[in-house]
DNA sequence: ACCTGTCAAGTCTGG
DNA sequence: CCAGACTTGACAGGT
């Protein structure tokens, strides 16, 4: 079992792959000077993901998430006619290499605003070009389908039928590659479990099982002794299978993630994946303390051990 | 060096 | 119909 954390490290001085501008200020700028501010920050992003990759290789941590935004404004109108994959070409390949060649799985997770079920056209419309900019991206790194996009079903819009047609439907529009990808994960608020389930089983996609939203959002019918088998089920030809974990932030705002991972409750729950297969697995820690949670979290197990 | 208002984006709730 | 919450780090400009 190997443990991830999601696109900052905390440890690194100035090395945010998250660089960005605002439009307001890139209007300001001639289109020589937007080239030159987009360009620099996509090259700061990318080498600062590369060192980001270094330290987990140095601190054997052996699943990341790339951020979604190390490509400033990628699918804003402003960067049309911007050919940055072509122009860093090898900026990409090289940090894809080196997360190969280091055995580091790599995942991506498409934002709250990529909402493939909308009732609006529009919306729908920019989702996939949202999508398939992440498709882009990791082929440009010439990672293969294994390294997974997460992404949640979106809205309910008051009729839950209709927006889990719409999912199913809008899904089947996009690229193979980005198809290939896709793993869809339940959520806090609208979807649960079992939910997402029925859709992974229906388009033949793996679900990434969320322990922490399961226990914000189920029915009283769901249990985790039959879930999580059928959850394992989905992932067969699809790389190892990929949970996310986080401790709630308290009793009164309880979705919120906390700071670090309780090592009590984590064992748990990676124990009752242990007794449910033999398959091996990744858990992706979504907390604030990042890559700090990390490290915390495997001393408090080793000490826990002893 | 530090502080503050602002930022591409959607959905949902409550007034 | 509209404002604010959600959640939230980082930028740009001002002190």
């Amino acid at each position: 079992m190997e443990l991830g954390y999601a696109c900052i490290n905390l440890n690194l001085k100035d090395c945010t792959p998250n660089r960005r501008t605002t439009v307001g200020y890139l209007k300001k700028l001639s289109l020589e000077g937007q080239k030159i501010k987009l360009n620099t920050l996509l090259k700061e992003n990318l080498e600062n993901t590369l060192r980001i990759l270094k330290f987990n290789k140095a601190h054997d941590i052996k699943f990341y998430r790339f951020s979604s935004n190390i490509v400033p404004l990628a699918t804003h109108e402003v960067s049309d006619g911007w050919s940055y994959l072509d122009k860093f070409k090898e900026e990409f390949l090289k940090v894809g290499n080196y997360a190969k060649e280091n055995e580091i799985r790599v995942s991506m997770h498409a934002s709250q605003y990529t909402i493939l079920n909308s009732n609006r056209k529009d919306v729908v419309k920019r989702s996939i070009e949202e999508l398939e900019y992440h498709s882009r991206f990791l082929l440009a790194m010439e990672l293969d389908t294994t390294t997974k996009v997460v992404l949640h079903i979106g809205g309910v819009y008051g009729n839950k039928d209709k927006a889990i047609s719409r999912f199913k439907k809008n899904f089947e529009t996009l690229s193979e590659d980005i198809k290939d990808r896709l793993i869809i994960e339940n959520d806090d608020k609208s979807y649960t479990a079992t939910e997402v389930l029925e859709i992974a089983e229906e388009l033949g996609i793996p679900i990434v099982f969320d322990i922490h939203h399961f226990n914000c959002n189920h029915s009283e019918d769901e249990n985790l002794e039959e879930l999580l088998p059928r959850v394992f089920a989905t992932w067969k030809g699809h790389g190892k299978p990929k949970f996310h974990f986080s401790t709630p932030r308290s009793e009164d705002d309880y979705a919120s993630h906390a700071d670090n991972i309780d090592p009590k409750d984590f064992k748990e729950f990676v124990d009752l994946l242990k007794d449910t297969s033999d398959i091996d697995f990744d858990v992706m820690l979504e907390c604030k303390n990042k890559d700090k949670a990390l490290l915390k979290l495997r001393e408090d197990l080793e000490k826990s051990m002893v």
